[in-house]
DNA sequence: CATAACCTTTACGTAAAAGTCAAATAGGCC
DNA sequence: GGCCTATTTGACTTTTACGTAAAGGTTATG
């Protein structure tokens, strides 16, 4: 485990370009510290860009994923606001819900279309 | 089962505009037939938009979802093409396994951050 | 010292996916 | 026929998520 990782290789490894890793941080996703001017990332920052990939990848916007993202901050003091914290966690793990019924449905239908396309080549006589 | 449907009535049964659905027309992923200048979305045209829906959910951009609507489409042919498009649904396959991996892993991030605030409630002494 | 290989900010550009608005037309009903 | 509502096309605008280019700071190496 680094102790931390420069812009570059983080572009790397994510395949994202230096730009992309400015542009979450304006829109306030990761906060690296400095050394001068340059950006240096701790593993906790990296863990953030994981998240914030991951959560592109299901189609979720910048602003949804920075919502997520502040859910898995350090829960604030007051009794009221966990609440209404642990009430957002429930609905984004609906929206979730709702994209695993996508991907399973999604999922079957692929089946289906390379089971016509497997039957079809048999009536063809083409060797699978 | 009706015979057709309005533009209206699909946008309200599916929470979009008619800009959206004759945009998805322009870009060639519905064909809903005319009686004079009036569209009519047969069932089929209906499942489609079904379709288009549960891939914008996912993530995908309307140049993916056209790609995966054409997979399900009556397979053509000739033998190479079938393998080709055989090909094709497996890395449609892989990409949503990928989602659903991303899938498991928010919401067992949800799952902690939902623990955390349930703990620091009940430190609190605030009841759920 | 100069060259390379990084890093920085600022600013403008762009593609995708619609939103919005206007003006024309069509269909249904009294 | 007249009116009302739904629908059409077309054009312009907006938002999101970056790309790209300009202009320059920083560090290591020969």
């Amino acid at each position: 485990m680094r102790e931390f990782y420069t812009i570059t290789e983080l572009t790397k490894e994510f395949g994202v370009s230096t730009r992309t890793l400015r542009f979450y941080e304006d829109e306030g996703l990761i906060q690296p510290f400095r050394r001068g001017r340059t950006r240096l990332y701790r593993p906790a920052d990296r863990h953030l860009i994981k998240q914030i990939m991951r959560g592109k990848r299901l189609g979720f916007s910048i602003a949804e994923i920075r919502d997520i993202i502040q859910m898995y901050r350090e829960p604030p003091g007051e009794g009221g606001q966990l609440k209404t914290i642990i009430a957002k966690i429930e609905e984004r793990r609906e929206e979730l819900r709702q994209k695993r019924r996508d991907l399973e449905e999604t999922l079957a239908e692929l089946d289906r279309a390379e089971e016509a396309c497997l039957e079809r080549m048999a009536e063809l006589g083409v060797s699978t």
